[in-house]
RNA sequence: UGUCCCAUGGUGUAAUUGGCAACACGUCUGAUUUUGGUUCAGAAGAGUCCAGGUUCGAGCCCUGGUGGGACAACCA
């Protein structure tokens, strides 16, 4: 099933840490040779492009060495756990083109077989039941620096232990009654073996399970069984999870302890790696459902989220998701990678596929003085010049054609070379156009129609004319242009943004013109489209038919700008 | 006043068993181009946090600093 995994992404995958140390474990010749990884997300939340990192990670590691990648829910939680994330995970990482290993995979399908593991600690001594409040247990646990107590509870009897884990399995006892605690070192130096929680009560349905239970494992006490029942060798998490490493190890230890069957499977590795942080962009899913319950975006697919299904309305493609999470790297130290080569990346992808198409998002009128009244010809334009199979298209050209606002200036400077008074440009595929006249708004200073002459010599393919003409603008014939809507995205947060600042409140950095919403004049042949068809639009950037678009309005997400040397001189 | 992790151009990652620090993004030139896009050619930019040590030789090994991060949810 893993076969087809990754065959679009680029061949040379750097090697990185992990690289090397499963080839480690392979020259020890561990788990006969195979590698088995998994991507574990809880279902509380859709994925963002982090998780895109992770899933990349995992699945490509599978398909490096052969061997396969689990999808798993760790849905050890019911109060925040839902099915539409659950819909919502499988179907992007299939979108980003992904195979996991068989079916789906649920932690809540092991729930039988932990609580048979939690029953197997109390009777040799390593787990109890503690009848204290969340607040006093966590009183008693110390501080990093200074060592925990014993709860009075810790030396109860194994007989006791049973019959009151039994009877918090059996719904006798409120939620935070009593909880199920390993046994391990108050006074560890590490928090995480301090008596770590590893049942509480929570009398709430489970989206899979039901009511069948009221008692639900704590992460650490299921992760590493969990990828010890699927055979995982490879178990790779996000840099927080390190501390967790040794209970992880140690809950193996407790489970496969005089049992020789079980110690004869593989034995699961955790190892981490840095998350991905992105500049401009907060990623906590938190943060994320708070942008949604709060209306701030349309929702966790609003073009403006770091969410994959967010990405995918905006335009991205899963090619240009996987070359950035190739070109991101693994690493074991935290960093912040810069959007601009998310972007890069896009625009790269972008190039070769999107067709080129003439839209004007901030029209003017440019009426071309000595072209016959009422004429229509018809030009032909290049579709993509990255890639002459697309073919080419015909444009209405006519007498009164829209051009971009800033394509004109009244006093242009010497490096500006599109039009101004006395200037020829060439509109692209027609006719050059030199500038007479323009009417300007003497009350508001607008420009409100400019005024050519166009030299029939020069209609574009004609060999006769070799001008060297350097302003080449898009247009669109004012008598054929279709009105589009267009939704126009800049970064959900300002420069000062997030990700970094703890003591903050995010919604602080909002940026209020994260969108912007006007209507723009495109080419007639772009009537006909489909939701999340990429365009070029020409000298503009790329931009997505939205999901919402209809026959009837048509609307455009802009993905990314397109670089411009000239903006960025002034 | 703890334990663990990390430290390479602006950013992110590389650097075979120690052998004159590479790639990508970004930046800047120039050329081509019916997109100031793309493409192509080229440039600038780190001597690898600091100090010692081992070695003929250290970004890689050792020691000690410094700086950053993680850890005290009945979250994952």
């Amino acid at each position: 099933m893993s076969k087809d995994n990754h065959e679009n992404a680029p061949e040379a995958v750097k090697t990185n840490f992990i690289h090397q140390e499963i080839d480690k474990d392979l020259a020890e010749n561990k788990n006969g040779g195979v590698v088995l990884t998994r991507f574990p997300p809880e279902p509380n939340g859709y994925l963002h492009i982090g998780h895109a990192k992770s899933i990349c990670l995992n699945f490509s590691l599978a398909q490096k060495y052969g061997g396969g990648c689990n999808l798993r829910f760790d849905d050890t939680n019911p109060v925040k756990e839902d099915v539409e994330y659950v819909d919502s995970i499988q179907e992007d990482v299939k979108w980003l083109g992904f195979n996991w290993e068989g079916e789906a995979r649920y932690a809540s399908d092991y729930f039988d077989q932990l609580y048979l593991w939690a029953v197997k600690l109390i009777k040799n001594g390593k787990a109890y039941v503690d009848d204290q409040s969340a607040e006093q247990i966590a009183a008693q646990k110390g501080t990093p620096t200074e060592p925990g107590t014993e709860s009075p509870f810790r030396n109860r009897t194994v007989e006791e232990n049973l019959d009151l884990f039994e009877r918090m399995k059996a719904g006798e006892f409120a939620a935070g009654e009593k909880v199920l605690r390993a046994k391990i070192d108050m006074a560890s130096s590490n928090m995480h073996m301090r008596d770590p929680l590893m049942y509480r009560i929570i009398h709430k349905d489970h989206h899979r399970t039901g009511d069948k239970w009221c008692i639900y494992p704590m992460y650490d006490f299921a992760h590493g069984q969990e990828d010890f029942i699927e055979g995982v060798t490879h178990s790779i998490c996000t840099l927080e999870f390190e501390v967790h490493r040794p209970l992880y190890n140690w809950f193996l230890d407790q489970i496969l302890d005089g049992d020789e069957e079980l110690q004869s499977k593989v034995r699961p590795r955790q190892i981490e790696f840095a998350r991905l942080n992105l500049n401009y962009t907060v990623m906590s899913k938190r943060k994320l459902l708070e942008l949604v319950q709060k209306g701030i975006v349309a929702g966790w697919d609003d073009p403006r989220m770091p969410t994959v299904s967010g990405l995918r309305r905006r335009g991205y493609t899963p090619e240009s998701i996987r070359n950035f999470a190739d070109k991101v790297g693994v690493a074991r130290r935290d960093g912040v990678i810069d959007v601009a080569l998310l972007e890069s990346c896009i625009r790269e992808d972008l190039n070769k596929k999107a067709p080129r198409v003439n839209a004007v998002v901030d029209p003017v009128k440019l009426i071309i003085t000595n072209y016959p009244e009422g004429k229509v010809e018809m030009v032909d334009v290049i579709n993509n010049p990255e890639d002459e199979t697309q073919g080419s298209r015909q444009l209405p050209f006519s007498r009164e054609v829209y051009i971009e606002r800033e394509d004109f200036m009244e006093e242009p400077p010497k490096k500006f070379f599109r039009l101004g008074p006395g200037r020829e440009v060439r509109l692209k595929g027609g006719y050059a156009v030199t500038c007479t006249d323009y009417k300007k708004n003497e009350s508001t200073g607008e420009i409100e129609e400019i005024y050519c002459t166009y030299d029939p010599e020069t209609k574009s393919g004609a060999t006769t004319v070799d001008r060297k003409i350097k302003g080449i603008l898009h247009w669109v014939s004012v008598e054929h242009a279709v009105d589009a809507e267009i939704r126009m995205y800049d970064r959900l947060y300002n420069h000062e943004a997030p990700s970094s600042q703890k003591d903050t409140d995010h919604l602080d950095f909002i940026n209020p013109e994260s969108l912007k919403i006007i209507t723009a004049k495109i080419e007639p042949s772009l009537k006909e489209v489909k939701p999340l068809d990429k365009f070029q639009f020409q000298r503009v950037g790329y931009f997505c038919v939205d999901k919402d678009s209809t026959s009837d309005k048509l609307i455009f997400n802009r993905t990314v700008a397109l670089k411009d040397s000239w903006s960025k001189k002034k």
